[in-house]
RNA sequence: GGGCUCAUAGCUCAACCGGUUAGAGCGCUGUCCUGAUAAGGCAGAGGUUCCUGGUUCAAGUCCAGGUGAGCCCA
């Protein structure tokens, strides 16, 4: 046991244990401390850009497993470019408005909209929505992301708003802003629209009506001279006068039925569902058609003076109603979308308060659900009552009055997705000038624009950015004004959005400003506010444009697929109708955090991954691991068993480095490096691998294939290094004399491995690569006394680069001939050592018979051979075809290096060396 | 219900235009080592490629239908 202190033993202060959850808050203080960030900017600058441009977070909560996942990939991109020598800034950003904020703080601070005035609620909405800003950062930051995090971009800064602002002014301009009815949730108890989560659903009684709409001519379909009824059914027959269309399915079949002396249109297969519900008894089918040959049907009103027509949609459902369905586009969603399509009016008489207007002629003043009898009667008067009943239905109510609800068309501001031809535009940049990774994503998108209806712009809310219109008091005209935009724009910038609601309109307004229409000059403000996915729609507007430091259009936009519809989308509009392109070269995509079966996340389901504990269990670098493991243009699952597989891998490589630095502790780079030429073959074949390995990496990285990436690194540290390479080394780093030309041929190769192993893993591994790179910086120089040329951090050092130099296409020819020796000699040995010939393969003697053309290779080696068998003794012979025979080997052990050899005990005072040992001590001690 | 997408070993991923016996790594089992040691080496077992049809000399791969799952919309 004495000799052990002779050996070269691997050494080093990287421990084994990463405790990753208490060094990485080093490392972050690390990076915070010597400003390294900043540095990588001003080193930087003057470098092409590479800008990934942030798809703002909601400011609400905590971190979600998404989102953790979502600035990972976004900062392993951006560190992967920055190396790449890239000017590559990231400026994270918040949004910051919106429903999500003002529902959390009504349900915090218990109290509803008509508790607080709007300012003071604004007030609490900023603070709350500043206060997550701040807590998300601190949480975007633990997992190790870089980026400009003292100075985001938030929605809710004044300059921010000002730019929004200024973008509706320009769209207004350009003539894409215009005015409509659009139908919403209404409370005519608060007298406020609402929004689908503030809605709750209760049990209701409502009336259940059958109507029959006389058709004008239907000599297309029958030849009878009964006169002939379209019969539709409805909850709500106080919509019936906003009645403009009656839709069906174009492929379902309907039928014209005799009952009594009149004629029914509805659809087939609701008609035994009929006889046993409203008891109607049909005489006869007179004839069945698809769905399709009805369109077009003129039918009359029942109690209105009006021509309305059949219309196709595909929504109509057969489980229940008659398979017509009455249609008014003032009073439901769907009845207004297909309204869209086919332009008609979205006609709705009912005022704020849920009374008719005065187009609603002599139901006037009458609240809606008090009208529901008085039209039930008209019908029955005149004859178009074909069946009467009630339904109790889950029924939307107002979560805040408990009311029920009512759909009505009210005045909003739109933005025309068909103005100057903005949709096919955007649909030809989707398909030619947008790299979409995953491709799939250009057909989703190009669908979905080709199908989206205009864009409605007004929010009925609080908290957000209003909208810089003003109406004249007198006429109602909506002025919207360049120069009234420009000074709301320039207010906003200044003062904030809060000055709109808080300033009257006279100042805001320039003196003497008057109306265009009729001269007027009393105003009030338009009281909606801009929905908040056009304010993150136009951050090419108000943030790439604005900073000096980035850049529009961006390079890349990186976000979950949610996006599509959100804000790819609303981005992708705004700029094409702003600049006539895309604010984006590439657009990347990744799916969603899913559990182990692939479900979705849910608390209701419990089987939501807080990344945050995860961090602080395992680490954000096996964190980072994960989400770089898996392939995240599908949905990615997380589970207990997936991230054991992380923290494996992450041993692995974490060992990798271990073994290399414990291996370089009294090599010093500056004098101990030997050329190229003067290393070993299995040395300079290892370099070539590494050559092979930095090659692939890179093409996987520019691909974004992070999985492919750590794929190859891993299995690089596995099958090259850990089973072979660093095996066979040991012989060499362990016994050789430490200044031998053999061991420092092996170390030389340790530290390039170590350098670029080091800056491959470190857009992923960042803490663990900024460890271990301080420890080889501690090394370089250790011994010359020379400060170390290498970077402070690995972040400020350059991704590496194929050196063809090392590229030997001639060694790696041989070394595979050899290994694949070496791979039945693995197995013979593995019988040996099942057959208790042999325990460690050291204890072997392997005799090699092959070919004359395979044993040259062999040959050449030499000496080395036994040392890439790992093996005492071998011996070769000339045969007919390979094979291999284990014996034991012979003579002794050597005490030092474990090897048998012959020449033990010729020293008497190293009776247990060899020979290669005694020489190597002897050079130790002199 | 509609648009887009996915399904290969227990897990994470491969398999170019359709072409031998579907490959890796991890995990598992066995084993060696005790000088990377809460490490490391070696070997082995593991697959009805979600199901059902079809096209083809040939299908994990192409087509149709189904099942399960995800995002978006209704």
């Amino acid at each position: 046991m004495g000799y052990r202190a002779t050996l070269n033993l691997p050494r080093t202060s990287l421990p084994m244990k990463a405790n990753l959850s208490q060094r990485e808050v080093g490392i972050l203080s690390f990076w915070e401390e010597k400003k390294i960030y900043q540095r990588i900017r001003e080193e930087r600058k003057g470098r092409r850009k590479y800008i990934l441009h942030d798809g703002p977070p909601y400011a609400n909560g905590n971190i979600h497993m998404g989102q953790a996942l979502n600035k990972i990939l976004k900062d392993v991109a951006v560190k992967y470019k920055t190396a790449q020598g890239f000017d590559s800034p990231y400026v994270p950003g918040w949004d910051c408005h919106g429903l999500p904020v003002e529902h959390q703080l009504f349900k915090k601070l218990g109290i509803n909209k008509n508790k607080i005035s709007r300012l003071e609620f604004r007030q609490k909405a900023r603070e709350y929505a500043l206060h997550f800003v701040d807590k998300q950062r601190n949480q975007f930051k633990r997992l190790g992301v870089f980026g400009r995090w003292e100075e985001p971009y938030l929605t809710l800064s004044p300059s921010y708003e000002g730019e929004v602002i200024d973008a509706f002014g320009r769209l207004a301009k350009r003539g894409y802003i215009y005015r409509g009815l659009k139908p919403v949730r209404w409370c005519f108890q608060c007298q406020t629209a609402l929004a689908e989560a503030e809605i709750e659903y209760k049990e209701r009684q409502s009336p259940s009506i059958y109507v029959k709409f006389p058709v004008k001519d239907s000599s297309d379909l029958a030849s009878s001279h009964l006169p002939v009824y379209l019969l539709i059914w409805t909850t709500t027959p106080w919509t019936l006068p906003a009645n403009l269309a009656i839709a069906i399915h174009p492929q379902h079949q309907y039928c014209l039925v005799q009952v009594d002396k009149e004629i029914l249109i509805l659809a087939k297969d609701r008609l035994p569902f009929l006889e046993e519900e409203i008891g109607i008894k049909p005489n006869r089918i007179l004839s069945v058609h698809k769905g399709e040959k009805l369109k077009g049907l003129k039918y009359n009103h029942p109690f209105i003076s009006r021509q309305s027509e059949v219309l196709a949609a595909d929504y109509v459902s057969l489980d229940e109603g008659t398979g017509c369905v009455h249609t008014a586009p003032g009073h439901g969603a769907e009845d207004y979308l297909l309204s869209l399509e086919h332009n008609l009016p979205v006609y709705s008489p009912v005022d704020g308060e849920g009374k008719f207007n005065s187009q609603a002629g002599e139901l006037e003043g009458i609240k809606v659900f008090e009208a529901n009898p008085l039209i039930v009667e008209k019908l029955k008067q005149k004859g178009y009552l074909l069946h009467q009943g009630k339904v109790v239905h889950s029924y939307p109510h107002c979560w805040r009055c408990g009311s029920a609800l009512i759909y009505r068309a009210t005045p909003q501001w739109f933005l025309a997705v068909d103005k100057h031809n903005l949709r096919q535009k955007a649909i030809r940049a989707v398909e030619n000038e947008v790299e979409w990774i995953p491709p799939a994503s250009r057909m989703r998108m190009g669908s979905m624009l080709k199908e989206r209806p205009d864009w409605c712009l007004s929010r009925q809310r609080y908290w957000g950015v209003g909208i810089p219109v003003v109406y004249c008091k007198d006429c109602g005209e909506a002025m919207v004004d360049e120069e009234i935009i420009d000074r709301i724009k320039n207010l906003t910038s200044k003062y904030g959005s809060d000055f709109w609601f808080k300033e009257p309109v006279e100042r805001i307004l320039p003196r003497g400003y008057s109306c265009r229409g009729c001269g007027g000059e009393r105003f009030k403000k338009e009281e909606d506010i801009i929905d908040v996915w056009f304010e993150s729609g136009v951050s090419h507007h108000a943030v790439l444009v604005q900073e000096e430091t980035l850049g529009d259009p961006s390079d890349l936009y990186l976000e979950g697929s949610d996006q599509h519809r959100g804000w790819f989308q609303t981005s992708l509009l705004t700029s094409m109708a702003l600049k006539d392109r895309p604010p984006y070269r590439g657009v990347l995509t990744h799916g969603f955090v899913v559990d182990s079966e692939g479900r979705k996340m849910s608390k209701s389901q419990g089987n939501v991954v807080d990344p945050q504990e995860i961090v602080s269990t395992h680490g954000a670098d096996v964190l980072r691991l994960w989400a770089s493991l898996e392939d995240y243009t599908q949905d990615i699952r997380i589970s207990a068993e997936i991230l054991k597989y992380a923290v494996e891998v992450y041993r692995r490589i974490r060992n990798t480095y271990r073994f290399l630095l414990g291996n370089l502790y009294d090599f010093d780079y500056l004098q101990d490096a030997l050329s190229f030429d003067e290393l070993r073959d299995i040395d300079k074949w290892v370099l070539s691998h590494l050559q092979e390995l930095v090659r692939d990496t890179t093409a996987s990285f520019e691909k974004f294939k992070l999985h492919e990436a750590v794929h190859l690194v891993h299995l690089f540290a596995t099958n090259e290094l850990s089973s072979f390479y660093f095996d066979v080394l040991k012989d060499r780093l362990y016994t050789f004399p430490p200044d031998s030309k053999g061991r420092k041929s092996a170390q030389t190769t340790l530290w390039h491995l170590l350098i670029s192993l080091s800056k491959l893993m470190a857009p992923i591994l960042s803490f663990t690569a900024e460890e271990v790179w301080g420890h080889i910086r501690k090394i370089e120089g250790c011994a010359s006394g020379k400060a170390s040329r290498m970077e402070e951090s690995v972040f400020l050092s350059s991704w590496p680069r194929v050196d063809d130099n090392l590229v030997n296409e001639n060694l790696e020819i041989v070394w595979e001939k050899i290994l694949r020796v070496r791979e039945g000699v693995l197995k013979e040995l593995e019988e040996a050592r099942e057959a208790k010939t042999i325990g460690s393969s050291l204890e072997a003697r392997v005799t090699i018979t092959a070919p004359f053309s395979e044993l040259s290779s062999l040959k050449d080696l030499g000496n080395e051979l036994k040392e890439v068998l790992i093996v005492s003794q071998v011996q070769l012979e000339e045969g007919e075809e390979l094979k291999i025979r284990i014996s034991r080997a012979e003579g002794q052990k050597c005490e030092r290096c474990w090897n048998y050899s012959l020449d033990l005990g010729t020293d008497k005072e190293h009776p247990q060396l060899c020979g290669r040992c005694r020489k190597a001590i002897l050079k130790c001690t002199r």
